[in-house]
RNA sequence: GGAGACGUGUCCGAGUGGUUGAAGGAGCACGCUUGGAAAGCGUGUGUGCGUUCACGCGUACCCAGGGUUCGAAUCCCUGCGUCUCCGCCA
C-alpha cells in the first residue's frame, strides 16, 4: 500500500500509475474520503479532550464534597456526542482503509509504460536456440513416450491442471526442486525456510493477493484460509506486525513450496501438459533490505535466478515487464522465459519482482535503523525457479531422435544413484 | 474434540475503574569513571494519526472487535492466538 501522505501529496503521479497499469481506484474518492477523515479525527480529539478533563474533575469534587449532578448530567450529554463522532469517524477509516488497499503500487520509472506483454521489452539473453537433425518433439508427447507423467489420471481424481509425476518423472522433478535449493544456499547464501502452504487473509494482503485476486486464489471457507499461490506469501509475511533489529538485514530466504492456482480467466490458455497447472511446485526467493539497497538487490536476485538456467544449460532471455502487465504490488518485474524446442517459443520460469515499502506497508514490517528511526523495509521475490516448465525446456532441450533425452551434470548427484541408465552432458 | 491457564512496551514483569503511555527490572544508546574493559553512577529509550517552522501539544493503542460507565489496561461478551492436561491422529 502508498503511503497516504504521499498520495495526498502526489495525486497526479498516483493517478498516471492506476491508469499505467490498468486499474481502476478512484483517487479523487480517496483524497475526499481522507480529507472527511481528518476532520472527524480533529472533531473528536477535541471532544474528547473536553470530556476527559471534565471527566477528571469528578472524583475532585467528590473529595471536597461538592456536588457533581450538573457535571454529570453534563458529561452525559458530552459523551454522547464523543461516540456519535467517534461512529463516524471508525466508518470512514474503514471505507479509506479499504479503498487504499486497491491503489497499485507505482512503477518504477525505467519501467517502460504500455498497454499489456506486448510493451515488453527485452534485457538480455543467454546461449541459443538449439539447433535439432530432426523434427524436436514437444514435452506432452516426451513425458507420455518416457512414462513420466499421467495427466489423465490426475484428471480423474482432480479435474484439469493436476499432474501425477511418476517413478523416473517424480525423481527428475525432485532432483530439479534440490538442485536449485542446493544452489541458492551454497553458491547465493540464502537461508532455506519452509514454509506454511495454507494462511489467513491478513496474510494474503499483506502480500498484495487480496483484496484484487481473491478470485484466483483457493480459499478453505470453513476456516477462512488459502492455499498459496506462491511461497513469496508466506516467506515475505515472516515479519509481519514487526520491527526488527537493522543488525539482520539484509535477509535472503529461499523456499520450496507447491502453488496453488485456481487461474480463473486462463480457461483454454496453455492447457497441454505442464504449461499451466492448479498445482505446481516452485523455488522462491526472498529478500528483506534496507531502503537504498533494493535495486541492487532486485539486480543481483535476478542473476541468482538466472545462473540456475546456465547450469542446466538452457537458452534463456529477459524482458521488463511494461506498466500494464505489471503486478498489482510490483514497481518492476523482470520476466524470465526460457527456450521451449518442442513448444517453439518461450515460457516463463521466473519473475523477479521490487515491491519497494508496499509489501511491508501492508504487512507492517519494519526496521529500526542505525540511529533508532522506524522504518519500513524494502520486500523483493523471485522465483528461482518454477519447476513445471523449467521441467518441459529441459526434457525438451536434451531430446535425443529416439525420444529419449539426457540430462544436465548438475542433476547427476540428485539422479544417478537411482537412475543408471540416463546419460549426463 | 474435551478441561483449564494466559495474552501489557525490545524482553521479563507490576498494575485497587479516575493525569497510567503505563511501576520495577533487564537490554540498548549516550555521558562520567578507567591505561582499556567490567562493575558503578547519571541521562535517555514506544508506535500510529492530527497539529506546529520548531520545542511541543492533542488523540489513539496494554491480542482483536463489541458492550457497561461521566471515565476502562482494569468489569462483561465474542473472536483470535499461546501454553498445560486428556482424547484422537500423522
Amino acid at each position: 500500500m502508498l503511503d497516504i501522505k504521499f498520495i495526498r501529496e502526489n495525486a497526479e503521479v498516483v493517478k498516471t500509475a492506476v491508469l499505467n497499469k490498468n486499474e481502476k481506484t478512484d483517487i479523487k474518492k480517496l483524497i475526499s474520503l481522507d480529507n472527511r477523515k481528518r476532520t472527524l479525527q480533529f472533531e473528536y480529539d477535541r471532544y474528547r479532550n473536553d470530556q476527559r478533563v471534565l471527566s477528571q474533575k469528578i472524583p475532585k469534587f467528590k473529595a471536597i464534597g461538592k456536588d457533581v449532578t450538573d457535571l454529570l448530567d453534563d458529561l452525559k450529554e458530552r459523551a454522547m456526542i464523543v461516540k456519535k463522532t467517534l461512529d463516524k469517524l471508525n466508518q470512514v477509516s474503514l471505507e479509506l482503509e479499504k479503498e487504499l488497499l486497491t491503489v497499485p503500487n507505482i512503477p518504477h520509472v525505467s519501467v517502460p509504460i504500455g498497454k499489456d506483454e506486448s510493451a515488453n521489452t527485452f534485457v538480455r539473453e543467454w546461449g541459443e536456440k538449439k539447433e535439432f537433425d530432426f523434427a524436436p518433439k514437444d514435452h506432452f508427447e516426451l513425458v507420455q513416450q518416457n512414462d513420466l507423467l499421467d495427466f489423465k489420471r490426475a484428471a480423474k481424481l482432480s479435474g484439469h491442471g493436476f499432474a501425477f509425476y511418476t517413478d523416473k518423472g517424480a525423481l527428475l522433478e525432485r532432483a530439479l526442486i534440490n538442485f536449485m535449493l542446493d544452489f541458492h544456499i551454497k553458491k547465493h547464501g540464502y537461508k532455506e525456510i519452509s514454509a506454511p502452504f495454507i494462511v489467513n487473509r491478513s496474510t494474503m494482503t499483506g502480500t498484495g493477493q487480496l483484496p484484487k485476486l481473491e478470485e484466483d486464489m483457493y480459499l478453505i471457507e470453513q476456516d477462512d484460509l488459502f492455499l498459496i499461490p506462491t511461497a513469496e506469501v508466506s516467506v515475505t509475511n515472516i515479519f509481519a506486525d514487526e520491527i526488527v533489529h537493522h543488525k539482520i538485514l539484509p535477509q535472503k530466504f529461499v523456499s520450496y513450496s507447491p502453488c496453488f492456482r485456481r487461474e480463473a480467466g486462463s480457461y483454454g490458455k496453455d492447457t497441454k501438459g505442464l504449461q499451466r497447472l492448479h498445482q505446481f511446485n516452485k523455488v522462491e526467493m526472498v529478500r528483506f533490505v534496507k531502503p537504498g539497497n533494493s535495486y541492487i538487490a532486485f539486480e543481483k536476485m535476478l542473476v541468482d535466478a538466472e545462473e540456475i538456467l546456465q547450469e542446466l544449460g538452457l537458452h534463456y532471455r529477459i524482458m521488463t515487464i511494461s506498466s500494464g502487465d505489471l503486478s498489482f504490488a510490483s514497481t518492476k518485474t523482470y520476466d524470465i522465459e526460457v527456450w521451449a524446442p518442442g513448444a517453439k517459443k518461450y515460457l516463463e520460469v521466473s519473475s523477479v519482482s521490487n515491491f519497494e515499502d508496499f509489501q511491508a506497508r501492508r504487512a507492517s514490517i519494519r526496521f529500526r535503523d542505525e540511529n533508532g528511526k522506524v522504518k519500513f523495509v524494502h520486500t523483493l521475490n523471485g522465483s528461482g525457479l518454477a519447476t513445471p516448465r523449467t521441467y518441459i525446456a529441459l526434457i525438451e532441450n536434451y531430446q535425443n531422435m529416439d525420444g529419449s533425452f539426457s540430462l544436465p551434470v548438475c542433476l547427476k548427484p540428485y539422479i544417478q544413484d537411482i537412475w543408471q541408465e540416463v546419460l549426463f552432458v
